[in-house]
DNA sequence: TATGCTGGGTGCGGTATCGAACACAGGACC
DNA sequence: GGTCCTGTGTTCGATACCGCACCCAGCATA
């Protein structure tokens, strides 16, 4: 818990040396409680935060209170794009869905280094294209599967995020996040726990077999996840314009 | 037809003069014939397209051959977003959903021009966001209207990006974009032809009244157009960092 | 022990959409 | 004129999800 670092975000953690210098002193370690909003829909942000062991949850909220998570970030990438992409803000609510810790930058900052047009503008980028195709696919994903394959896929999304393979979330924060019905993803986790995939209990969810997971999520999952592995192979990707292999890897464990 | 210039795609002509001047020169007039496929999911970007009268739809195929249309590009963006967000290729193809012009340009001149960090970077962030936007609220509309509202949302938003205000699209092209079913299409074209509110015959819908076709269409179609009117506001964003007044315009015709 | 709250399980009728099959009409082509 | 193809209209049963209502179990608190 204390032992956290700005390294523990990997796309801190893959900036040049100088560039990590340059930033890390004006990074500002906060706590991260569950439902916590960072940025509400129309919000002008003040901050990006890059999370180091919580979830954030990009969620849009409609006009009759009904919502949907149309994308969630992790240790891997930052929460509040829009900041340099340069709209300042965005009709989305950032919303905190796993308790953790994070670093918060203020906007001046990461714009300031943006304008170097160094390493932090490279990655972020690419960070912010693997956002695009989440976002994508989710829209997909919402028109042609169903709630079980759905579930999947957001337990996969999450646990990538995670370091432990238990999650705690109840079954109505997860519909909230679905865009669908508490009772629908009773049956879902019903199924799965009754499979042998996951363990629940209380607002406690443990994923025994991930395998088996993968194989009863929607495409989706394998898609999204193979796009982040591609896009946010940090570890080469310091030099601008350097063009990247675009050999896919296999699904694995993380 | 033989009067369209590049100006006649927004971005562009937002440019500042002196780089209009660098690269209008490389700008290749090329025709956009109905389902043309720019990139298919995973190709590696050549060029990017800026329509001109055409509109470019950026569509998702599963595996089991179903598709959604996740954004659509007029002459008010560019297609290949990947290429300057670094990934240079995405999991979606884009196909010509109406027939037209654009104007191609070559990856390393867009990227060349990118790196000079000046109004091109401005603009083209900008406009990624407010594709992201538009991405966002598919995927939200995807999972809570029904199709008669996401019908009004689609011809509507076809509709900015024609000058007329009739559509060249039969119910079964519109059905793969919408991701459902032809006769889900024809269902709900029925009853707003009945409204009075468009009329089509054979592939040709003439829409008639437009103010009742955004009431009748879901909000997202608003959320789109106000949050594109934002960022897209290219005539005083041309000063890189200057913060744009984040005034939301009434949704109104285009 | 009583109480209350939260998280989860179940049942029921309603509805939107699906998959499939078929019928019909406009227009192009011979 | 006849023929064919494409675009549209219609029907029917299946199903996934919804809204609602209610119940039960675990757990904390008094």
């Amino acid at each position: 818990m204390t032992s956290v670092t700005p390294r523990d975000n990997k796309l801190l953690a893959s900036l040049p040396a100088d560039v990590q210098e340059r930033l890390f002193p004006h990074l500002v370690r906060v706590a991260m409680p569950l439902g916590k909003v960072l940025y509400e829909a129309g919000d002008t942000m003040a901050s990006v935060y890059f999370p180091a062991d919580c979830i954030v949850s990009l969620l849009y909220v409609m006009e009759n209170g009904a919502s949907a998570e149309i994308s969630v970030v992790g240790n891997e990438g930052v929460v509040g794009v829009s900041l340099f992409m340069g709209g300042e803000s965005t009709p989305s609510r950032a919303i905190v869905q796993s308790a953790g810790l994070a670093y918060r930058l203020s906007a001046q900052r990461i714009k300031d280094e943006f304008v170097r047009h160094g390493a932090v503008l490279v990655h972020v980028l690419r960070y912010t294209q693997s956002l695009i195709t989440q976002m994508s696919q989710t829209a997909v994903c919402n028109r042609h599967h169903n709630i079980d394959q759905q579930l999947c896929r957001w337990l996969l999304l999450s646990m990538d995020r995670l370091s432990s393979n238990r999650l705690v979330m109840t079954q109505d924060l997860i519909a909230n996040m679905l865009g669908v019905r508490r009772e629908g993803v009773t049956d879902a986790a019903l199924k799965l726990q009754k499979l042998g995939v996951i363990r629940y209990q209380r607002g406690k969810i443990d994923v025994l077999d991930r395998v088996r997971l993968e194989m009863l999520s929607c495409e989706c999952y394998a898609v999204v996840k193979t796009e982040e592995d591609r896009l946010l192979d940090y570890a080469v990707s310091a030099v601008p314009d350097r063009r990247k292999p675009l050999t896919r890897r296999v699904t694995q464990r993380s």
